[in-house]
DNA sequence: TTCTGCCCGTGAACCGATTCACCGAGGAAT
DNA sequence: ATTCCTCGGTGAATCGGTTCACGGGCAGAA
């Protein structure tokens, strides 16, 4: 296996654009100024010109004048990989996302950025759609310019590569999904819950046959998200077979519509629809619809993440609520607490979330037609205390 | 000024999650393990290891094996950092986005990591939230990463630093807004074609005063919509005072709802509504329906960007659709063309958008209720050939 | 046998910043 | 006057790869 990824067969690519770079893009332009280019100008030495940039105090005023100009005028730019290389440090932090096209992630990426820039680090973000690869790559890349951690929601069921990359110094704190090993930080949210909850209000609704469209198993949140599922009808005492289920590749849009075309071939078509986010529940909505399906009359429907959208949808979305800002907050948080030799150990912190019901599933101001005061204020929610944080 | 950002004095934060880091975060563990540990371990040169990583077909089958198996037990990762410095090259590329939150932009973001992973490039991800220091922030971070260039949708309407940014090596594509600059390339959508096409549409409904939420001027593409629905409303024989405007800081949800507060209690308001873009539409249609304002009866609402859940809105959502996708493939094309001393020279993108007719604006469907088959199949489409591209 | 190439592999120089032992000068203290 | 500090500044060593001039060994040709 080559270390480096092979650039050289990108020619024979079936896209429209042609990939293939010029066969040396390195070395361009004459050549940045350097350090030295600075102290030359400025008739000082290398070291202080490095001390001008770092601890100015211990320059005197004049010096660190005239450096400062020659600074400007040279417009020099320090080399990130020179100075990383020898000192060592970084002031960057990782994120792999499962998909940055969801508002569930960019809240939760906005959360990570506000505590990173508290002290001063910046956030590198990469999405791995749901790909293994995709993931690994870009694990890779964030080690190979020696971040300081990431912040990662799995794509896959293994997470072994994660283990390694800690025991490689690099600090990992688990996105949205709780870690099953002991000293890997994790912040989620009680996906079991919160889907017990999501069909527990279908089943109160007099629902008996639930559709549920879900991704693959091998992304913990739809693994707990049916765990909740299936619960909740349990305690309903109904058997698992209540549960109508669907395996769409992607968690978004074009996955729902999938679903629910699947759902809709096969034989008896459940009464209510639980999708594994909103996303997913929008595309299966649009696809009912255009099924001259209505809803919630002919389907009811509950999604999951609470975006930003739901409660303004031609039917208003029933959907569970997580504290997705104060996810990325506290993830953050984690990883710089536990990086460094004294760092923290490592935690699990655990909201919960609650299920906020509209529309769609029927339960809400029922009847409500566009023009209404749907959504907005009057959604009505339901769970324990909003955003608990529970540590194991 | 500093030249790295000072972190002394973070603990004095308001934030809840008091910023403030170890003294030493540097020298993470041990130390990472070297290309000479693999070289010593595997019985080999130096360079015969990078000869290894870099070069396989120089190094004998044998001994190839043997430091692949050095590689694996050592788990080595090389140093991105000493790779670059001494190479001198990168395959990285940063893009600076104005807001990572809406739904344009990260379809953007898709279209440019889809065009540079054909050339294993990679994106480095970064939004500016409309914040000039953020964003040159970020530029600085790219730049000291030594990226091969950089995708910005500017913050400001200064560009200065984005042609010494450039002076330096470092390539630049503008995105989602022309250049003025020759050599700078640039990819776009007629921004004032797209707003006169929706106030056009306003007018030949029979609206006569247009409220226009519009963000500010120092965003070219606030600035370009404006002159579009200035136009619309000149060729129709109304003045510039039919445009009732009303700026806003943040571009989304938020945006709108303090941009319809204001346009409300401003003696007579206007019977139709052109909004900078979707989440900005979104926003005011929940606040002038909370204001129990039917849409359109009351107010027509026109949006901008024709984001995912457009058509799927309580009220289907008018809208502008732009090439959001390919508008980030060509713009990475045009970066990795751009590069290398030998590098294309710049070029210009400009795309057409097309004008979304839906319910909102009255015009669409009428009378649409809840369960419909509003949006979906039945928009109607007006406006050029989609996505045409202009070169100049 | 000797020469010419070729194939593998070697190791030193280098990229550009940081760090630290060291030094000269000037002031204070003895 | 001598010693001792402190302050400001110097420059060599170092980080970990990449590159390239060079050399040893071996096969084939003269």
């Amino acid at each position: 296996m080559a270390t480096t990824p092979d650039r050289a067969d990108a020619s024979s690519d079936p896209a429209r654009l042609t990939g293939s770079r010029p066969a040396d893009t390195r070395r361009r332009g004459p050549r940045r100024t350097s350090i030295s280019d600075v102290a030359r100008h400025a008739g000082v030495s290398l070291g202080t010109v490095s001390n001008v940039l770092n601890r100015p105090d211990r320059v005197s005023e004049t010096t660190r004048e005239r450096v400062q100009r020659a600074i400007e005028e040279l417009s020099f730019i320090p080399n990130g990989s020179a100075r990383q290389l020898r000192a060592g440090t970084i002031s960057t932090v990782g994120a792999v996302l499962l998909d940055i096209a969801n508002p569930f992630f960019t809240e939760v990426a906005r959360g990570i950025e506000d505590r990173l820039s508290l002290d001063d680090y910046t956030l590198m973000l990469a999405s791995s759609d749901g790909d293994v690869a995709r993931e690994a790559r870009y694990l890779r890349l964030f080690e190979e310019h020696g971040v300081l951690g990431v912040l990662v929601t799995p794509a896959g069921a293994d997470l072994d590569h994660l283990l390694e990359l800690r025991s490689r110094g690099v600090q990992v704190v688990l996105l949205d999904q709780t870690s099953p090993v002991a000293d890997v930080s994790s912040v989620a949210v009680d996906d079991v819950a919160g889907a017990a909850m999501a069909v527990r209000h279908l089943v109160s609704l007099g629902h008996r046959r639930v559709g549920f469209i879900n991704g693959p198993a091998t992304i913990q949140q739809c693994v707990d998200r049916r765990a909740g599922a299936l619960r909740a009808l349990d305690e309903a005492g109904l058997g698992a077979s209540a549960l109508v289920e669907v395996e769409v590749p992607a968690l978004n849009a074009d996955g729902g519509e999938a679903g629910v075309t699947e759902l809709l071939v096969g034989g008896t078509a459940p009464t209510a629809l639980f999708c594994v986010n909103d996303l997913t529940a929008l595309g299966a909505m649009r696809t009912l619809r255009a099924h001259g399906l209505s809803i919630p009359d002919d389907m009811a429907v509950v999604g999951y993440d609470d975006v930003n959208f739901a409660s303004m949808l031609t039917t208003p979305l029933t959907s569970v609520r997580q504290p997705t800002h104060r996810l990325g907050e506290v993830a953050a948080d984690l990883l710089l607490r536990g990086a460094g030799p004294d760092g923290a150990p490592a935690q699990h912190v655990q909201f919960q979330p609650e299920l906020v019901v509209r529309a769609s599933s029927g339960a809400a101001p029922s009847g409500t037609i566009a023009g209404d005061v749907a959504g907005a204020e009057g959604d009505e929610r339901v769970g324990g205390v909003p955003a608990t944080e529970t540590l194991r």
